[in-house]
DNA sequence: AATACGCTTTGATCTGCATCAATGGCCGCT
DNA sequence: AGCGGCCATTGATGCAGATCAAAGCGTATT
């Protein structure tokens, strides 16, 4: 089913000014065809093969940019698009009429964004750049066509909500459940097994997302992450400066990512 | 792996004693066609016609009744039915490996159950009836051969899951971000509307589930579901006795959930 | 280079809710 | 009818983490 690509090109040509900001997963890519991108197989991780791969490639607009802090949609936006991130990372969020907000997810590269907006044809959610990134839209309307004539392409989409609503799952027990410390943990190690999946380091990376990101996410105030996130370090199990971490004793974070006996 | 029984023996059901637990939702219903199933319209809004809808019959075992406590399907087990509850209600829940539990969800008649389970092909949480239940059962397998020969059924499968994501996200800003007040008049509101929707009593219903169960799912203790509840009833915003309850002052109760100006 | 703003960190204090504890009521079972 | 277990309620206590406050820093702006 999900065969990982083994090589990847890391090495993308930033042509001119592509680095401005610390860089963590961001790639400059060209507009090239969607087999020949290094994460279409995380996009849609489907076994689409010749005519089907041309279809598909046929509705998908290459290389939008957004900037850090740009909207990509906003709640109550026609639904237009599906996005799928090819580098750079997105925050995703809902709120309350009173103006609180809840990110409800950080997104990186490979990943879909947009897919709850398929039940009322509007966007439920903000998704919002955290630094330079680059996406490929779909047509929302043209993909549904599409998928009607391709059988696993319909197929893979519906693979790929289910898992949505899977890692939904695990963030209700995480935010319903568990202490802040292992909240960080649990965050930390979700974000190294994605890393991992994309052939990135899985211990070392950078932060695209503030604390008071962290801490929205997580249920935690962002002083509490600061805190924690300090008392890690002092332990040993990470090194942290500024927005970059290196995981230094995964098996003691994981330890802590499930402490308490209780409930 | 295990082959589930197809087929049902339905020894326990009421049949005589039919209302021994004081029954919210529960319909007795028989094996009738899925046109003419009070719920069906909820289960799968879709704009089946004809031959097609008696194509969808086809997949559909019906009338398989579970008795309070008994499970649905449990994690890891082989993902082979989607559930469509026709009624009674039923709770979703996944654990840590530590053995915490998480409630993911209440799910009453109209409602599908299992599709988290499509990505890996195995359920991710446990499903328990909290009350005499009846369902549907459908082939997962087939219903997705189904599925690939009728555009619109997909399609509204597509957009069931996008509206579960939608939920989960909701529930995640409840969990994140609100105080256990908040949570608690959201919640006995959010099953206010899905009462509503099903033509039922918005202000006078049973709760199927425990103290404890809806503490678990609210991310709060059990002995705090109870202060509030009482706290709410001394304001005159509900009144509640043992597991049925009145919405008395729906107004002041919706300015509960949205009462704190924070973050 | 100077200024300013946003992010991060650390300390002090406060509080909502968990936890512990105990009692009573309802229900199903024998 | 009577027993036993589960569920619900209410009180007392403690603590994790929120909130308030303030200072240090890194980066973008002029």
């Amino acid at each position: 089913m999900t065969r990982l690509r083994t090589q990847e090109s890391m090495k993308d040509v930033p042509g001119s000014k592509v680095t401005p900001l610390p860089v963590s997963l961001h790639q400059a890519c060209e507009p090239v065809a969607c087999r020949q991108c290094g994460v279409y197989r995380l996009c849609l991780p489907l076994g689409l093969h010749g005519g089907d791969m041309t279809l598909l490639e046929s509705v998908v607009k290459r290389k939008e940019t957004y900037k850090r802090g740009q909207l990509l949609f906003s709640p109550g936006d026609r639904f237009d698009f599906i996005y799928a991130i090819r580098g750079g990372s997105v925050k995703t969020s809902v709120c309350t009429p009173d103006g609180r907000v809840q990110i409800t997810g950080f997104h990186i590269a490979g990943e879909l964004l947009g897919l709850s907006a398929l039940a009322s044809g509007k966007y439920s959610s903000e998704a919002r750049a955290l630094e330079t990134t680059s996406v490929c839209r779909v047509e929302a309307e043209q993909l549904d066509q599409l998928a009607q004539k391709i059988p696993s392409l319909q197929y893979q989409m519906m693979k790929i909500m289910s898992g949505q609503i899977r890692r939904d799952e695990e963030l209700m027990l995480l935010l319903g459940r568990r202490s802040a410390e292992e909240r960080l943990a649990e965050y930390l190690l979700g974000l190294s097994r994605r890393f991992a999946a994309r052939k990135f380091s899985p211990t070392q990376f950078n932060l695209s997302m503030s604390r008071g990101d962290i801490g929205n996410y997580l249920g935690i105030a962002e002083e509490t992450v600061c805190r924690i996130l300090t008392r890690f370090q002092n332990a040993g199990l990470i090194a942290i400066e500024r927005r970059h971490v290196s995981l230094i004793d995964l098996a003691q974070l994981e330890a802590v990512g499930r402490m308490k006996p209780a409930a």
